[in-house]
Formats: C-alpha cells, structure tokens, sequence
RNA sequence: GCGCCCGUAGCUCAAUAGGAUAGAGCAUUGGACUACGAAUCCAAAGGUUGCAGGUUCGAGUCCUGCCGGGCGCGCCA
C-alpha cells in the first residue's frame, strides 16, 4: 500500500514543481538491496529527456520535497544515476497492522474495477467425458481470477458455455449405442473416432436401465436418447467434480440454447447485411480476414451444420451486446491459441472494441508419475481425471499447484510429489503457518487470555528487524493483490504466500510470543494476528483453505 | 513452411510494465526439539540468464537473426 501512496505523492510533487507532464511512465520499487532503501523510484532518470536537466538535479529537488513527509519516510537518499530511496518509518507499518486488525477479511481490498461487469469464462469443456487434469488448472485459474477481482471492485460473473451441440455430441450418442449393443451380447465394431473411456459402458448401462426396448428402437432414435443422457450424466459428473474443487459458477451457458433463442441466425443476418458472408463451394463463410484474420472462417459447413464459431460468434455478441459486459475474460488451453483472431475478428466486425475480450492461454499440464511424463487424450480415454486428484490429493493441494505458475508456463503436475504431506509440498508450509498461529492463540487462552484488546497494545515492543520485516511483508500485500488483480496472475499471491510463511516461520522459532512480560505478549499476539489474517485472505483468494489444526 | 508460447542453479520455477551485485524451493552436505506444533529453523554450496548482434544512462526483460523444446495451422471441437 506505502507503494502506491509514494507513486501518488511523487505525482503531486512533480506537478507542484515542474507542472504536468503527460503519459510518465515512471517505477515505484521494492530494491532487491537493503542499502537501497525500502522502496525506490527511477522518476528523475525518466524525466531527464522531458525535463532537459541533469537527473540527479531533478532527483534532489524531488528529495527536499519529500522529506518533509516526516510521517511516512525515516530517510530519503538521492543516488548515482539519480535513484530516488526511501526509508518509510515504522510508525507507517504499525499504523497499517492497526488497519489490518480492525479490517480483517476486507484488509487488503482495493477498488481497481469501480463496479466494472466481468464474465469470467472458463473449463467449458465439452461435455464428452469427464474432466482431466488439464481442465482442472483451468478451473483452479478462473475461479481464482474471479475471486481476486471481485476482492478488487469488479463485479464478476462465473460462466460455464456448454457445448451441447455439434458433431461430437452424435458421437457420443452413438458411443454410449455401441456400448449399449456389445453389453447386450452382439458383437460390434467400434470406430477408432468414437469415445472409449470406460465411463461409456457405465452411460450405456443407465441407458439400457432407463430404456429397456433402446435396441429394438429405431437406431436414429436410439442415438438421440444415448445423447441425451449421456450428456446429462456426465455434465452432472462435471458439476460435481467442480463443486468439490470449490469452484461454483453463476451460469452454466448452453449452446443448443443460443438456437433456440434463435441467436445464431439473427447474428448471421446482421452479418449479412454488411456484406461479411458470402458462399463459396456449398458452404457459408465469413470474411474475418478483413478482421486481422489469416483466412476466411466456414460458418455453415456444405452439410448444412453450423459450425462451433457460428455459435461462438452469437454467443460473444451476446455477451456484449445484449448481456452488457465491459469486460469478457476467457480462458482457453494453450492449444485453442489458433482461434483467438477469428474470434476477435468477429468482434471487430461487430464493432466491439477486441480488447474488451481478454483471452488468457493457459499452457499444457504434464502428468509425472513415477518420474515420467505420461501423455493424455480424451477419445483414447487416456487421462488422469480431476477425480483422481481430489480424492489423492485433495483440493488444497491441486489448487496451490495449479496456481503457483504464472499461465505462460507449462506446468509439470508430480503426483507423486502432490501426495505427499511433507516439506516437498509447499501448501502445507503456508497451511502450517496459519495452524501455528491458531495454535499459539489456544495456548494463549490456556494462559489465561480471554480477550485480545488490541486498542491498549504498546506497539513499540514490536522493535527486531524480524517484526520489522512482518510488518513489511503485511504491508506489501496489498500492493501484491493489485498486481494479481491488473496483471490477471494468481500465482503472484502463491509466492507471495510462501514469502510471508517463511518470514512467520523464521520469526516464531527465533522468539518466542508467549511470555511472562504482559505488554511484550500483547505486541506480538497482535502481529501474529495480523499475519494469520493476511495469510487467510490470501489463501482465500486461492480458493485455499486455512486449516486451524492440520 | 507459417503463427503463438517457452529457454534462467543438478531439478521445478521467480525476478513487480527496462533498474542497482539475477533470487526461492527441492535435491546435496553439516547442524538445532525438557519452553507457543520439528509439516519448522540455521549454515554451506550451486550461474557466461540457449547463441550472436542491436537499441540506451542501464537488457534475463525490448528489436533482428540463428539453435533447441511445446502447441496450433479442418466445411473438428
């Protein structure tokens, strides 16, 4: 939080003294060394070539200004190139623990989106079989992404866009058929494009169950009822294994239904009208290379079938045109990449501006198990469902994992490592912190503490560098979950987490916070307070529990 | 062939919109429990940031060209 009121106060400065001067661009840093300072800025080596004078002149100016804000800095320093440090006084830091006992859960929210609507889309998995374990870093990035910009103002929808129609879904159908047929004893060939995980046979005795005459129906018939309840089945089976991931949407979004609702078509006219489709060889395109795209897009195959864009034209028109989101944010799998300037370039020609849709491109999972890399593929109903690793290793775990990478990176997922409850499996580090902490606090009230008033603590025994260093790393909180937040990156808080465990760590086997001298207890319960609270709003905004005993 | 992402310690990854002497964890080696939980802590060691140029006060970060890896390039989703 001192991060940004120091950018803030630099702001103002430089108005007062040089007046205002456009698009600057300027840092407010955290030094990787001590001797620099607690924060430094490089403003006067921006403003050399604006301002026409040496920047270590500019710096000093700036410096003298500063440091009448005897409140907020201890020491301001002006260095070689013409580095602005500054030293922020401990009083800053207690003020702020202050704030965040008397804050708690709210410590750390900050209003970035003004009440901005957003629609987070993401897994949106194709209801075809069950989730793996790619989806499920999917899962653990959007959810954790909605819970950080609702934390910082934004007004966040959870989606879920079902793809319910197309070809795939006949395939299935006619899957779930087969199976029905071979259970029934009559021998059949099963083709190499068709699903063969074995939750088929599991669908295709429901329906044997459900539809006792399904083989004697008409075989077009027959398809459509496997279809049907296979898709009921396995989206139920999505749900749930979402929900025991702690990821709850707003809507589930279903693609039959933008047809119904005649969408697909009404959008396809608007097209039409200006000029942007055109036939060509029995089909119907879309003329998106007008739009930044490599080549015009098929709509309506020859066969008369919609395609999956038509659909996803309809359905992002809708979402900002009809539905009335500033900010759409959708996150795909790394290997979707090739379809986000046909879509954007639909959005173009709707004249929507394309930065309104953020799509964020999440790399690939690897599963290591047993020290090798093993390879997954849904029709071949090879993978590792997300199934599996809930119930090996548990939501908190899986989640800390999948979010402690930023998304750029391919992430490698040891199973092996996962399982395991020791040192090599940092959530339990985190996790550890916070159960210490309760720990000391029931151990506290065996001592006799009944009550923590923390408007009577004498803050001044809170005097080692390692409570000065808490007090630091409590107060950075803040300005991480606003990087999380702009930059869309989760994994930021997970390192964040880990930093301030280690910090806790090292302070409690190094000093003790119960003691005989009342005043000293009190100090340091309240900054063990303020690193519990801390700890658990990160790790909410993971979707991380905060266990009090583990 | 074209496009997107990546290349940093033995391994897995950071490095905050270009900042100062590139940091963690794991693994390795050696230490610390009769006091709030040892799922912890302390110490040691580990690097020509894939290669070569360029931009500037300053490059792991930006530009160009190579090398290596992943993923795409359908009237599939």
């Amino acid at each position: 939080m001192i991060r940004r009121k120091i950018r803030e106060l630099i702001e103002n400065k430089i108005n007062e003294l040089f007046g205002s001067i456009s698009d600057l661009i300027f840092e407010v840093e955290k030094p990787k060394r001590e001797i620099y300072g607690d924060y430094a800025t490089n403003v006067a080596l921006v403003l050399k070539n604006r301002l026409n004078k040496s920047p270590l002149e500019i710096a000093q100016k700036l410096a003298q200004e500063f440091e009448k804000e005897t409140k907020i800095f201890s020491k301001i320093e002006v260095v070689k190139p013409g580095f602005i440090n500054f030293w922020i006084s401990q009083n800053y830091y207690i003020e702020n623990l202050k704030k965040i006992l008397e804050k708690k859960e709210e410590y750390g929210k900050i209003d970035l989106g003004h009440g901005k609507k957003v629609l987070i889309e993401f897994v949106s998995a194709n209801p075809t079989g069950p989730l793996h374990i790619g989806h499920g870093r999917g899962a653990a990035y959007g959810d954790s992404l909605a819970r950080i910009l609702d934390f910082t103002g934004y007004n966040v929808t959870k989606e879920y866009y079902i793809n319910n129609k197309g070809t795939q879904m006949i395939i299935l159908g006619a899957s779930v058929y087969l199976r029905a047929k071979e259970l029934s004893g009559e021998k059949i060939e099963f083709p190499e494009n068709y699903y063969k995980g074995a939750y088929i046979y599991d669908i295709a005795k429901e329906a044997l169950k459900l539809y006792p005459d399904l083989l004697s129906m008409e075989e077009e018939k027959a398809i459509e009822l496997c279809k049907e309840l296979a898709i009921k089945i396995i989206l139920e089976d999505i749900k749930n294994d979402l929900e025991r991931f702690r990821v709850i949407y707003d809507n589930w979004y279903s693609e039959t239904g933008l047809y119904e609702k005649n969408k697909v078509e009404e959008v396809i006219n608007y097209l039409k009208e200006k000029g942007l489709i055109y036939e060509k060889e029995g089909a119907i395109w879309f003329k998106s290379s007008l739009f930044g795209d490599e080549k015009d897009r098929v709509i309506i195959r020859s066969n008369k079938e919609y395609t999956y864009f038509a659909g996803d034209i309809a359905y992002h028109y809708e979402k900002f045109k009809e539905r009335g989101f500033d900010l759409c944010i959708n996150i795909w799998g790394a290997d979707h990449h090739g379809y986000v300037k046909r879509l954007k370039a639909a959005l173009k020609a709707f004249d929507i501006d394309p930065e309104k849709l953020q799509i964020i491109l999440i790399q690939m999972v690897n599963l290591i198990e047993g020290g090798e890399i093993k390879s997954m593929s849904t029709r071949q109903g090879e993978f590792v469902e997300l199934k599996e690793l809930l119930n090996e290793v548990g939501a908190d775990a899986t989640r800390f994992i999948f979010l402690s990478r930023s998304a750029d990176s391919p992430l490698d997922f040891d199973i092996d490592l996962a399982k395991k409850q020791s040192q090599e499996n940092p959530v339990y580090y985190v996790q550890y912190a916070h159960a210490r902490i309760c720990s000391i606090f029931e151990k506290a009230k065996e001592n006799g503490w009944d009550e923590f008033n923390w408007g009577r603590a004498n803050w001044e025994f809170l005097s080692n560098k390692e409570e000065l260093d808490l007090l630091k790393k409590l107060d950075e909180f803040q300005d991480v979950v606003e990087s999380a937040s702009s930059l869309y990156a989760p994994y930021k808080l997970t390192y964040y987490l880990l930093e301030l465990a280690k910090e806790f760590h090292e302070y409690y086997s190094k000093y003790r916070v119960l003691s005989e001298d009342k005043e000293l207890t009190l100090a340091r319960l309240g900054l063990c307070m303020g690193c519990k609270i801390v700890l658990k709003n990160a790790l909410n905004l993971l979707g991380v529990s905060a266990p009090k005993k583990m």
